[in-house]
DNA sequence: ATTATCTATAGATCTATAGATAATGC
DNA sequence: ATTATCTATAGATCTATAGATAATGC
């Protein structure tokens, strides 16, 4: 039963994988110990070789989905990400998106360890856009790129808790666009 | 035991706004029906001839708080209505504050009855904020007023789940206050 | 000898229902 | 007679642990 060690972390890498998605599609307390292990092909009894609690799991799945977002998105630029992320695909598809969108709510109700991810995870993902910003006063440029992360983050969760075809989703998702698209424009540009 | 039609009515208000701010506090999850009655000052099992299930329950309580956010802020200019919803108060007070940003998320994963009124509830609050738009385009006036209540949104969702006395968390507030505060301003007002 | 994974289970939940009780309301 | 609330509980969870098993790794 016992497999090698190069193994066991593979399996483990696997566990949080599957646990990164399945806790998005159904949130955190969707999620029991016995239906993630099974999902990830093994039974319930190993989990706590691997993670003192599912807390603990669950800092880790966020880590490891926002840090892949943040690798996604390092050569986009703004309003290519804008773009994608205010689609109805990334809302219609939880497990694969946005964690933050996903859990923010959900870990601002856990543990101090879930939630020092999330601020972790956000300044991962300012500093992969942050780069992507011309010479222009800094402090200026990171509280734009928080306030963007925010308007997007806010419209998919608003738009999520609509019912399924609901037009008011899609009108949320557009409008938001429409509005980051604008403000990145040059002053003086607008129609 | 039996009480007059009318406390019972009385008593199930009640339990409906008691449901409101727990729910807030803790998610639909994180709130039982036993937690919830005795919260009340009852039994658990009064509940179902008051409620035909916990979505049920759900429902009304969010439609419950969504409906009083929505008479509270019908006076409010939209620079008050930013600067009161993104202050560190409405952050750290979930059970008294936006039922959109502490639930949308679970929303999301409940039932369609359940995210049937929050869509309501978004359309509630727009119109309230709409009634104060001047005589300008009423469609483009939609849209911004959804492109600034999902930005509110965003930044109280992200806020809330950075760690305790966090200062990216204050960061987020006050990025995304400048930002629609900026917006506000007529073309030309810039600094 | 150690240990990654397994089976099994303890103990604490949670939603919903059944049946008793004691008051209202016709 | 009806019914709002109560006590009690069925049946299904869920997290975490205990001990067995069968492979790795010294």
């Amino acid at each position: 039963m016992k497999v090698t060690k190069q193994q066991a972390q593979a399996n483990r890498a696997h566990i949080v994988e599957t646990a990164s998605a399945l806790f998005r599609e159904r949130g955190y307390d969707g999620v029991g110990i016995a239906d993630l292990m099974a999902a990830a092909g093994f039974t319930q009894g190993g989990f706590y070789k691997h993670f003192r609690s599912k807390a603990d799991l669950m800092a880790q799945a966020a880590s490891c989905g926002m840090m892949q977002s943040a690798a996604l998105t390092e050569r986009a630029s703004a309003s290519e990400f804008v773009k994608v992320y205010l689609s109805r695909e990334h809302r219609d598809n939880r497990a694969s998106g946005c964690t933050m969108a996903a859990l923010c709510a959900d870990a601002a109700r856990k543990e101090e360890e879930v939630r020092a991810t999330f601020a972790a995870g956000i300044e991962a993902q300012l500093a992969v856009l942050q780069d992507e910003s011309d010479g222009a006063d800094s402090t200026q440029a990171r509280a734009t790129r928080l306030a963007i992360m925010a308007q997007a983050l806010g419209a998919i969760v608003m738009s999520r808790a609509c019912p399924d075809d609901s037009p008011l989703a899609d009108e949320i998702l557009a409008a938001s666009r429409d509005a980051i698209l604008a403000s990145l424009m040059p002053p003086g540009t607008e129609a």
